[in-house]
DNA sequence: GAATCTGTACGATGGTTTTCTAAACATCTG
DNA sequence: CAGATGTTTAGAAAACCATCGTACAGATTC
């Protein structure tokens, strides 16, 4: 499952392709802001319990903001947590913004 | 063709879903770069010439930008173009680091 | 070790989307 | 108006994707 972390502020190669994927879902990113809510871990359980969707489908979506490069996650014995990873979100605005922002117009 | 123009700054409901989901498709994104990359107005035909899909299929993107409300269109006679509209990414990225964003950690 | 709980992998399915071809619509020129 | 050029729409095919059920793997408990 390669994620791709580049150097500290850029994004690997195709990272920023699979990013705008992983949003680009409604539920996917709901579930992305779900983790990004919890103060520092959030449980995989409550993702199940939050949504209205199986368990597979979320492990599912997991994946999918895993190999975005977005998510992090780490398991305590049965358990996992999901956690975002700091930045990753920031680069990804810097990059679209460089590629296909304007510079705002002066009235 | 509703785009959905809100107070500048601000996103009309369901286009922050409609702007990750317009930039979610690399042809369509390619698209909008180039739309942005143009000085002023890009010529719907460019647009046919840079891209190796058929006219119809531009036109598909073209209109999902719109509906996005990332891109406006202008038509010249038999001719149209297309630009972007100055602040509305810049307006995604803000929401999309307000919902899922998290502040910076320090170690 | 067996039963149980938690999460993942696999295959199927229905819905969505990209793309095409062909036709329609629009605009200009003679 | 007729033909030529430029753009959009309609309909269909193919690829893609979210979702599910089930089966499986790892960890905990008995």
């Amino acid at each position: 499952m390669y994620a791709g972390r580049g150097s500290p502020g850029s994004l690997a190669p195709g990272q920023f392709e699979r990013i705008a994927k992983a949003l680009a879902d409604p539920r996917r990113f709901a579930v992305l802001e779900t983790i990004s809510d919890a103060k520092e871990e959030c449980p995989y359980q409550r993702l199940c319990t939050l949504f209205p969707i199986t368990k597979a489908t979320i492990s599912h979506h997991l994946k999918e903001l895993v190999s975005a490069g977005l998510v992090e996650t780490e398991r305590d014995g049965q358990y996992v947590h999901a956690k975002v990873i700091p930045g990753v979100l920031e680069a990804y605005t810097t990059e679209l913004l460089r590629r296909a922002g304007r510079p705002v117009a002066q009235e």
